[in-house]
DNA sequence: CCTCGCCTTGACAGCGTTGTCATTTTTCAC
DNA sequence: GTGAAAAATGACAACGCTGTCAAGGCGAGG
């Protein structure tokens, strides 16, 4: 089993002690014959340090880690040497050693409430798709059921036990004027994933939920709906007002009054949805909507299972639309229309702004709003142009 | 640009520095006055060190590691004082020190395929309980997407660069024979979470699909169902055959037949539950299914929605059942009756194996099986006991 | 009262990097 | 050539903690 490898470290530092100065980078250039597969070593290897590469390559350690971290000032020829021994010894450089040394961690935190499952998924791929391309660690950390101070504790303890170099705040915590204040305080960088680019001036990514709601609606007064009604979402969450805006938005430029008995309140859960067909389906007849808007998917599918259950044909006698085109849009029958969010990249993007941020760019006030795309499905009728 | 904050260090120093020494531990123990609240600090603060603390207690810095690490061989007095002084310190262990002198990273890697993301979301949350625990951080590598090939490699670099403890294998990676190899010969500790304990010696935690399967086929027939037809999952998850065979049983235990023709296969996949129902519901009236038990909840969604689309009424033409109880079983018109797993409780005992086994504890062959209950919806027909 | 051994404590050397600053080499204009 | 500036390189001290091992204190058995 054991193969090739205590013998590693003796092989390499004889001759490097013994030569050192005498070689000079072209005669350690030559990798075509030495370069053997060393990734296939069997088991329990102690990892390459610095040290071994640089003796290997016969330089400082210090240019080593310079080639290792893209430092610059390094010539061509002698940078070709490191990477050559780097590779040789399948060198990685330890992250607990540079955490430590450069007071960095090369990790950051994504916090988040526990939020739609698909949604934050999405996000963490996104957010991973980033990280990684910057060899950055990602730490989770779900905060469904804490009170803000808690929240608050937590992240002290994030930011000085583990030192993450910067946060990204999942809705609806980037909203939370508590949390932000606390990371502006203590000066750790961070990104916030919200429509409420208000609230500070820490960069912010999110989706146009306005302008996707508006023209959600728009296509439902071009279908020939008059009677809209609204369920709204969570008020805490920025996007339940801007999603409202762009329904009253489009009402208005189509001269269609804004009914209060139209407008029901919800919290984007399903159940709100339910409670709202409910209430909205007992209206009197003249008054009923022939159509409902759900701000999110959940609760457009409360409005779904309402229907069924009370023998409402959708869409024939209602239809319905929601928001975020969460997995199960299309699962259902009928399947329902709704607004497919570019979440993943939307979370690509704020990792992005993160990493650039903590690489020294000055982006204060930067904030980035992606558009998101109607999805048509038989919940609101037939498919046509 | 520049470093993020250069003034951390500045600011922290010159008070901490100056001040030192003052106060002796006895002074230090009466913290009734003393112990202000370091909490709320302002911006910037630097963290303060074992040496600070030490310094403080007035022992040794190897005393005050002693006493954060529950080492034992301290005296209480002696324990008291440090304690005291590292509250009122407000002082946390620095990870990325801890973890380059004991070269652990209290780190675990949570490796799981895209999966459902349900499952994910809540199996993340198990184990983020278990960790938050023992202070384990959690690192998650998402697979979805790469080769049995891409994903060693991943590995080796986690298990090198990032120096991860232990790892947890998700479904269906934990059936993954040569990712196990890997491991195993790496000596690095993990737990699979699956139904499979045979591929390895390795800890495994899972559910009993089997028993879960019998018991909800029973039910089907206790209501009298006799053409009962069953869609196969994944088969290259343990689970897909366990479910299975836990459909064998149940018909066989009534005496009734198994007809080839109703076991038709799938994947998992949305898609596949809507071809195997029209598979099914295309055969003669008389060997027609009048339930159809999909092996999980997203393909059993498939056949409701194709009842849905083909107007064949469920529960009355057609029972459907699922398996996972998914966050949509329940949002669904009708309700859909289904098998619900306690993911959260498998992860977090898969957490606490590894924890247990990073601890030093022997639990080769250590088995667990977690029961799972049937929840019963509108879709398999009336409420009745 | 001495010795032995156990419990408690401390000194100090790493751990594998990066940061700082000094030193050497190269480059370039004159 | 020559000198000065720029580029490349290296020596070495951190970084904050744990592991090792030695030293001190104390009670029990002789």
């Amino acid at each position: 089993m054991a193969r090739i490898s205590p013998d590693r470290r003796r092989n390499a530092n004889e001759p490097a002690r013994a030569a050192r100065k005498t070689t000079t980078a072209k005669t350690a250039t030559m990798k075509p014959a030495t370069i053997k597969s060393t990734t296939t070593k069997s088991a329990t290897v102690k990892p390459a340090t610095i040290k071994e590469v640089a003796e290997l390559a016969k330089v400082s350690i210090k240019t080593v880690s310079r080639v290792m971290n893209d430092e610059g000032n390094v010539s061509p020829a002698t940078r070709d040497v490191v990477l050559t021994a780097a590779q040789r010894l399948n060198y990685r450089p330890n992250m607990a050693a540079r955490r430590l040394a450069s007071r960095r961690s090369f990790m950051i935190c994504l916090l988040y409430d526990k939020a739609a499952s698909d949604y934050m998924v999405e996000v963490q791929f996104g957010v991973l798709e980033r990280c990684d391309a910057d060899h950055y660690s990602l730490l989770i950390r779900p905060c469904g059921e804490m009170s803000t101070r808690q929240i608050k504790q937590t992240l002290e303890q994030i930011i000085q036990q583990s030192n993450a170099d910067g946060f990204i705040l999942g809705p609806p915590l980037a909203d939370n004027k508590s949390i932000i204040n606390l990371l502006q305080q203590r000066g750790v960088p961070f990104v916030r994933i919200s429509q409420a680019p208000k609230k500070a001036k820490q960069p912010c990514v999110g989706v146009d939920d306005t302008q996707a709601a508006h023209r959600l609606v728009s296509r439902l007064i071009e279908k020939g709906h008059r009677r809209i009604a609204m369920i709204r979402g969570n008020p805490k969450h920025g996007s339940a007002t801007d999603r409202l805006n762009g329904y009253r938005r489009a009402l208005l430029e189509h001269d269609i009054p804004i009914r209060d008995e139209w407008i029901v309140g919800g919290s984007y859960e399903f159940e709100d949805g339910v409670a709202g067909a409910e209430q909205l389906l007992a209206l009197p007849k003249r008054r009923r909507p022939t159509a409902i808007f759900a701000s999110n998917d959940h609760m457009a599918l409360g409005v779904l299972q309402y229907a069924g259950a009370s023998g409402i044909a959708v869409p024939e006698e209602l239809a319905v639309c929601g928001f975020d085109d969460i997995e199960f849009a299309r699962f259902v029958w009928p399947g329902l229309t709704t607004v497919n969010q570019p979440i993943r990249g939307v979370a690509r993007t704020a990792a992005d702004l993160l990493i650039r941020q903590l690489k020294g760019e000055y982006l204060e006030g930067v904030s980035i709003r992606l558009p998101a795309a109607v999805v048509e499905r038989e919940s609101t009728g037939p498919l046509e142009p």
